[in-house]
DNA sequence: CCGCGCCGTTAACAGGATCTTTTCCACTTC
DNA sequence: GAAGTGGAAAAGATCCTGTTAACGGCGCGG
């Protein structure tokens, strides 16, 4: 169970606003801003989100991607990964055509690295 | 938990007359004034104005705002929160109709920020 | 004391946004 | 070329919000 250490822990980590480049995110309004532009996420795309980028430059996989946000084991063939990083990268390419954030890596899963485009 | 430096601090944060774009607060009056004229607004309409004015441009959680407003866990599917909003937009846009100040980020809160219509 | 109006809260409904699932197809890898 | 994987789009179910209305408490004036 949690403790206030893990509580503490936990804000720090994850309320926190932190800022990757030209990325600014403010865990605590569920919001994405890149260059003073909001982004727009719903609260999905933005657990999605905050998730690749806690991890910059890893490669997260698939089905740990998966239960992380759905709990328990990946389904064969499921799609639901796919499907919530379409829809962020469309918005993320909507304010900042000129850079890439999300990468796949085929077969295995996917990195957040911000990279001009 | 507060003591009495955090009161006085809190005193000028929240006492003290501020503008914001066309809007004008007057805490010690419950009163707040676009371009000159009074919206009219109740105690209870203000606390949330003030709540999210003091804020601008930020997001504030649903839940948030039920707990510095009423205090303790917002209840599941409670609509306090919605519905004196409905009532403060509502007295916003009689007195400037080619305004919007309160923006919904949905499943997360609401922000404050004078914006044309 | 009584009626009236104002205010805050609660309830209910309709519409819209979001989430999930499904489908099709292009592409990668072997 | 075959099997597997990911991109893209759409449909259905679910959840959330906007809106209106109704209820009850409170204070004020008569």
């Amino acid at each position: 169970m949690a403790n206030l250490a893990d509580v503490a822990q936990t804000t720090n980590a994850t309320k926190r606003v932190r800022t990757i480049g030209n990325v600014e995110i403010r865990p605590a309004e569920f919001q994405v801003l890149i260059e003073e532009r909001r982004v727009g996420l719903t609260v999905r795309e933005f657990e999605l989100f905050q998730l690749l980028a806690e991890r910059l430059d890893a490669v997260v996989q698939r089905p740990e991607i998966y239960s992380l946000m759905w709990g328990g084991e990946m389904p064969r063939r499921d799609r639901s990964v796919d499907v919530l990083i379409r829809r962020v990268r469309a918005k993320l390419e909507q304010v900042a055509p000129e850079w890439r954030y999300i990468h796949t890596h085929f077969g295995i899963g996917y990195r957040f690295s911000p990279e001009p485009a």
